[in-house]
DNA sequence: GAGTAGATCGGCT
DNA sequence: GCCGATCTACTCG
């Protein structure tokens, strides 16, 4: 099992910081996300991601920058999670991106587990180590214990519960681009292939 | 394997 | 009062 202190901290933020939130989108897929969780520690690879482009994106809780309490954490700085519960069951995980006050996001659909896969397994009640565990954004963070009282909080930063990191060799990989799932409302965005994946991996749902 | 109902609750109109 | 950036279990075959 690979140990968590063999990750980096991640130097080239500007990606995130820019405008540009299908870019932040492919550039978070290899990246590692790690949670403590007092004291169970659990990292995987992120392997999908979805891209949600703020005010225009009639797809984004954030269409037409709809500011409310929930959409808040959007506003801010890039590097933030935003963690928003879904159908009353699911937590879902985002990474903020974009300027202060440009309320992108980035929605991360599924990470190949690397370490603490037997808090995960514990978690979402599983014996099997396969592609369920944690593929699908509500999946995910159920095997990594991510919920609402983890929003807001600086990825970036070695104190948090949650972080961004990096791997120290980084593999080459391609990306797939697919469009997104679950937002039949919004017509005109239906068809935006904002999802992306890594080609082949096993840790992603299937693409359409 | 494909298709679908039911779960469950906060956010917003 | 409606409904969602979903998941699971159950049906049918």
């Amino acid at each position: 099992m690979i140990d968590h202190s063999s990750f980096l901290t991640i130097e080239d933020w500007q990606v995130l910081h820019q405008r540009d939130v299908v870019k932040a989108a492919n550039w978070l897929l290899g990246k590692i996300l790690l949670t403590n969780i007092k004291g169970s520690i659990t990292a995987g690879r992120i392997v999908e991601t979805e891209a949600y482009q703020g005010p225009d994106d009639r797809a984004s809780h954030a269409f037409q920058n709809r500011r409310t309490q929930r959409t808040e954490t959007m506003f801010g700085p890039a590097g933030y999670s935003y963690v928003y519960l879904c159908y009353g069951i699911h937590n879902m995980f985002n990474v903020v991106t974009g300027p202060r006050d440009t309320p992108h996001a980035v929605l991360i659909r599924g990470i190949e587990p690397l370490v603490g896969t037997e808090i995960m397994q514990k978690r979402r009640k599983m014996d099997a180590l396969e592609p369920r565990l944690t593929s699908g954004p509500g999946s995910l963070c159920q095997a990594m214990g991510i919920e609402r009282s983890l929003n807001n909080r600086d990825l970036t930063s070695s104190e948090s519960q949650i972080q961004l990191l990096k791997e120290e060799s980084q593999e080459v990989f391609e990306i797939v681009a697919s469009p997104r799932v679950g937002i039949s409302y919004a017509k005109e965005w239906i068809k935006t292939p904002w999802r992306f994946r890594i080609k082949d991996n096993i840790w992603c749902s299937p693409a359409k």
